[in-house]
DNA sequence: CAGTGAGCGAGCTTCCGCTTGACTT
């Protein structure tokens, strides 16, 4: 009904008064304010000329980035203002809104957004009679002038549980950081979402070091059927782990020239849905899995889809799917794939805390195969519109069979199935990978001859493998935002943030550990031999999974022991509840805050002024066997340390950091003095002392103050005078291919060949030479012009923030 | 980018959730 453009040309707003009776008002100057730029620009498409359409670029007014900024005594008031970089979009809403006839808030309709709404309501000085709030669920036509034919009022209760949320991680965040630096190191931070992921992922760590892996046989049967005209193999598995060689042994040598026959046959239908769409969580699960990307790498391609109107909005989380894209992708999938494939599905949501403002992930035209854009784009926006597709197609209808195979005077008997996939439903375009690939485990897709209950089989060959029960997995970022996500920690908008902090405060890193290699005995049953071979394999070895720093350990077991409260599981579950009730106007929002607050901060001053016999974290090793005097770990100002000696001891006391790998955990006596031994002189080349130590980026040779790393190849202990001097003449000949030129005139002023080409640097700062220079043919005065064109000055330093875990 | 730390000291660090910048030394 709200099809034809013509139609909004006359667009009008119908209301109703108290009577029920309709009257409609026309009004020329509309200003709607939604908060994603994208959005305001479709939107805009969607109500014509009278509409002016500005985003608010999410929140306009926050507490102060520094303060502390709520005032306890009074109600736990929130003391907002509007950022700098805020300024000039609220002159312009303002002026916006001071020429339209009317407001229409239309920030999502969550708890954010709906303290989105009031902020600007009070910042912009809107006025009751001239401001609306509607929402919208989908950014189609229909629902954008239904939201406007439906508005409403502000809904305060809903502020307010804004309001108590933000509240509440302040304080938390606020105090409990400082005891943080009192007690552990300066700049480290706590908070609600963070403590709690860094838990999850020091409590992994914890359950890997107390694993105690176990053995067991696993025995595996080739075999085909003695009779018929089918000579196909097939593959049947014990039903039992063996748990030791002999009993291993004992049922080969039972298996050893059996007459092995058919029990009982099975078959069973079975049944496979599609996944619903994607939501953010999800998302990043499947591009980690699938496409190898990172959290943050997953959320800049997808804001890029979004941006060029490939897909609805990317931070949901929300599984709904609008009825209009309903109707298109079934539409799709009748005209691509076939009636029989389309299966009407609507989803709902069942994760925790779900405020589901928007809908799920999908393709905005379902009708585009494909985009054009970069390879990772491309891959993306394919991920995204297979997962859609398949969420409206048919199960896939699968018969399993199961066939057992009795071994005559065992109780064991083997067990061989096989799948037949009767119709492919959604497997056709989408199959959903998990996270727990069983790395020795058959395929299980293998389909079996014809056979009846009572025929004879015979095995070509009879393995038993040792086996070792798997350590827990550790955590990548997908997996843990996953974990996350079924505690309802955290928001689809802060995941990837989240996963950042915790790295940047080096709570966490992405590790390498290496593996070990272990043997595993195989024994085989073939032509009636039975033979015995050791082989090896390395486990667990694991890549770019999350493992907690001591750092991260220390501060982990500090926040359990003192604030047990904050790093419960059930702790954001518990607020959300009471969140709930502010939102239905059942409580006040600060008489929880304030309950909360009576005990927290007490708790707060308690612990920060608990006199701690040792460090946290501390750990004594033992004695120095040269001075007498004590040995212990701890985290100091710059991380790990030894130190030998107390500082009420006699002496100064020595310090040594930890090297990379090592931990407080961990480490011996024996490794601790080690550390001690550097720097040290190692002698003279063209004479000048060449020593070596190790810093804050690991060890390194100097010679007349400079420096060079050492690989990792060399120890700083072990590496001899030759190999450091090669090092140093290794690194001269790549600094000398480093300068293009410099001038007599100038000593200061150097052409250099950096990463990004050729660049100019004067007196420390660095300067880009226009496109198209011959550098070759620089002479010194083009190269003082270029300086002082202010095209090719440094840029003003950015407020640049280490967005990587150090290596 | 480089050897830090044990005490009368300056001043700083920090939260979670909404949104996109301007940036390639």
């Amino acid at each position: 009904m709200w099809e034809g453009d013509d139609r909004l040309l006359y667009f009008s707003v119908t209301h109703s008064n108290k009577t029920g009776a309709h009257y409609i008002i026309y009004m020329p100057n509309n200003l709607v304010i939604v908060e994603s730029p994208a959005k305001a620009k479709t939107i805009e498409k969607f109500l014509g000329k009278d509409f002016k359409v500005m985003s608010s670029y999410g929140h306009i007014r926050d507490l102060h980035k520094k303060d502390f900024s709520i005032d306890t005594a009074h109600g736990f008031k929130p003391i907002y203002e509007i950022p700098a970089e805020k300024k000039e979009l609220v002159k312009e809403l303002k002026k916006a809104a001071a020429d339209a006839d009317m407001v229409w808030l239309a920030s999502d309709e969550d708890r954010e957004g709906e303290a989105i709404a009031w902020h600007l309501y009070e910042v912009l000085g809107l006025t009751h009679e001239k401001t609306k709030r509607i929402v919208f669920h989908e950014i189609t036509k229909p629902a954008i002038l239904y939201a406007i034919e439906h508005p409403r009022e502000i809904d305060y209760n809903l502020v307010d549980a804004q309001q108590a949320r933000r509240v509440l991680d302040r304080i938390v965040g606020f105090e409990l950081s400082p005891v943080l630096w009192k007690k552990i190191k300066p700049a480290l931070s706590a908070g609600r979402v963070q403590s709690v992921a860094v838990r999850l992922i020091v409590e992994r760590e914890k359950e890997i070091e107390a694993f105690v892996s176990e053995q067991y046989y696993r025995v595996v049967a080739q075999m085909h059927c003695a009779e018929g005209a089918s000579k196909a193999t097939f593959d049947a598995e014990l039903n039992c782990r063996l748990h030791d060689a002999a009993s291993a042994k004992s049922l080969l040598e039972a298996c050893r020239g059996a007459k092995f026959s058919v029990g009982s046959i099975a078959v069973k239908p079975l049944k496979k849905s599609p996944a619903p769409p994607f939501t953010t969580s999800t998302l990043q699960q499947e591009a980690a899995r699938k496409l190898g990307f990172t959290v943050s790498q997953t959320m800049m391609v997808a804001q890029r889809l979004y941006e060029s109107g490939h897909i609805t909005y990317m931070r949901t989380d929300s599984v709904n799917l609008s009825s209009l894209a309903i109707s298109t992708i079934s539409e799709e999938i009748r005209n691509t794939i076939g009636e029989q494939y389309l299966k009407v599905r609507h989803y709902h949501t069942a994760t925790k805390g779900a405020q589901e403002a928007h809908e799920a992930i999908r393709p905005t035209y379902i009708s585009q195969h494909e985009i054009s854009g970069t390879a990772q784009e491309k891959r993306l926006y394919e991920l995204i519109w297979k997962r859609t597709i398949a969420s409206q197609m048919a199960d896939a209808q699968i018969e399993k069979t199961t066939a057992d195979i009795l071994i005559p005077g065992r109780k064991e008997r083997f067990v061989a199935s096989g799948e037949v996939i009767k119709f492919d439903g959604f497997l056709r375009v989408y199959i959903e990978t998990r996270d727990d690939e069983s790395s020795v485990d058959n395929e299980g897709n293998s389909t079996l001859p014809e056979m009846q209950s009572g025929d004879s089989v015979e095995a070509d060959k009879i393995t038993a493998m040792q086996r070792f029960t798997q350590q827990p997995p550790r955590y990548t970022e997908a997996s843990l935002v996953k974990k996350l996500e079924e505690l309802g920690i955290g928001r689809p908008s802060t995941y990837a943030p989240t996963i950042s902090t915790i790295q940047n405060r080096d709570y966490v890193e992405k590790g390498e550990k290496k593996g070990v290699e272990r043997k595993f005995e195989v024994l085989t049953l073939k032509d009636g031999k039975i033979t015995s071979s050791q082989k090896t394999e390395t486990t667990g070895a694991d890549k770019g999974k999350l493992i907690p720093t001591d750092v991260g350990m220390v501060v982990n077991d500090f926040l359990e022991d003192y604030f047990p409260q904050i790093m419960d599981y059930n702790f954001t579950a518990k607020i959300e509840h009471e969140f709930d009730e502010i939102a239905d106007g059942e409580v006040k929002w600060n008489d929880g805050i304030g309950k909360f607050y009576a005990e927290f901060h007490p708790n707060v001053e308690n612990v920060s002024k608990l006199r701690l016999e040792h460090k946290v974290g501390e750990r004594q090793l033992g004695i120095d066997p040269k001075s007498g005097r004590p040995v212990s770990v701890k985290i100091g100002r710059f991380g790990p340390l030894v130190q030998i000696g107390t500082a009420d001891g006699d002496g100064k006391p020595q310090f040594a950091s930890l090297q990379k790998g090592q931990s407080v955990n961990t480490i011996t006596l024996e490794e601790a003095l080690k550390l001690f031994e550097l720097p040290r002189t190692l002698g003279d080349f063209e004479g000048s002392e060449v020593s070596v130590g190790v810093g804050r980026f690991g060890p390194y040779v100097k010679h007349g103050g400079k420096y060079v790393s050492i690989p990792k190849d060399y120890s700083p202990q072990g590496i001899t005078l030759e190999q450091a001097v090669a090092l140093i003449e290794e690194k001269r000949a790549s600094e000398a291919k480093k300068v293009v030129k410099t001038f007599a005139e100038d000593p200061d002023l150097e052409v250099l060949n950096g990463r990004y080409g050729v660049y100019i640097c004067y007196k420390k700062q660095n300067y880009k030479i226009p496109k198209g220079t011959d550098t070759a043919a620089l002479t010194y005065e083009e190269c003082k012009a270029i300086i002082a064109d202010e095209a090719n000055a440094p840029k003003k330093k950015r407020t640049t923030r280490r967005t990587t875990a150090k290596k």
